[in-house]
DNA sequence: TCGGTAGCGTAACGGCTGTTACGTAACGGC
DNA sequence: GCCGTTACGTAACAGCCGTTACGCTACCGA
């Protein structure tokens, strides 16, 4: 009945085929298999194959906005960050099917312009957010502040991406240590 | 006329496709055009498709280890491990098509079982080396060593998603930075 | 000179894909 | 009760893919 909710069940049906079967496996019938459908209803709710995954991708990367903004008040700056970057990496079902959607999407922006666009969008966006929770988190900021933010981005990024093709070896605890380590090099312990 | 030799032009043809349109445009057709010839040669030297692309993801990763085995001696274990550090992320051409194919492999072991195992094989043994080569950078090694280690590994893999994401993002000279500012961190400046 | 074999281009085959046209059943206004 | 529209299943279509069978050419030992 309601269009934008059967397209948001369609889209976590493409979560779900992504995350077990790669974006090579994400056929249509195999979202209308996830989806308990067929391929004529996903056709009928969406123009084409590229409009089902960009509102497969967009509708994650709102959720993903809302945990964020839904992060309570914090005693101090560094506990602010520390949540932040928590939600970066794959600690549970729902970033780790997260995590796994952006890094696809980011390969697969390699060879497309306009995911690349979009990507590079985000990715700026992303590093200003944490240049600025990393600046309230010093008392005197360094001179090196945006070089370190950067780091601390690409530090997440590897984290997801080990989380994501190795679970196993990536357990929630250690990526939470792995996270706290860093900030205590960039922080203090 | 020798096999190997041809063998290992049909993959640097592999290389160069997968490089310029991702894993999902490597078509036999695509390797045969940039190999300047046919699928039909293709064929002949590779029993299939997945046997082709393993030998091009082999031949790769012994290019990566002869490089490192390539590198001379130096003033200071630090030096060493800059150096190490540096043959990880895409600083020229070769490590670019380096970085990518390895992206590519790890997001595909994902959905396959054989190429995963090979992954965590691949992934320890860089753990281990990257632990011995931080030790030994320090007068005293930390406790926590091995997640510093860790940490080391995860920035590094981040740093080459970025790289080969959005090579104009990161050029070589913001990489090489990037690397020696986690080493000030970790060591000292 | 001749037969066999390696090297490789050509082409056809079946399978899978996204797209689309078609059919149908439910439903709501008049 | 009729008719248009929405919602969707079905199925056909063309295109691309990996694989494989076939055919030709060049070479090489006898």
């Amino acid at each position: 009945m309601d269009h934008d909710e059967r397209r948001e069940q369609l889209s976590a049906a493409v979560w779900h085929v992504v995350s077990e079967h790669g974006l090579d496996g994400l056929t249509l019938r195999a979202v209308g298999d996830a989806a308990g459908c067929t391929t004529g209803r996903v056709a009928h709710y969406f123009r084409d194959k590229n409009a089902l995954l960009t509102h497969a991708r967009d509708v994650m990367h709102r959720r993903m906005a809302a945990r964020i903004d839904a992060l309570g008040d914090f005693d101090s700056p560094r506990d602010r960050l520390r949540a932040v970057l928590q939600e970066g990496v794959p600690l549970d079902e729902e970033r780790r099917l997260n995590s796994t959607i952006w890094a696809y999407f980011l390969m697969a922006a390699r060879t497309d312009p306009v995911l690349l666009a979009e990507h590079v969008v985000r990715h700026e966006s992303w590093i200003r957010r944490l240049t600025g929770l990393l600046r309230d988190a010093y008392a005197v900021p360094p001179d090196d502040l945006e070089l370190r933010a950067r780091n601390l981005v690409a530090l997440l990024e590897g984290l997801a991406l080990c989380g994501v093709a190795t679970p196993d070896l990536y357990p929630p605890d250690l990526l939470v240590r792995a996270v706290d380590n860093h900030l205590d090099l960039l922080l203090g312990a």
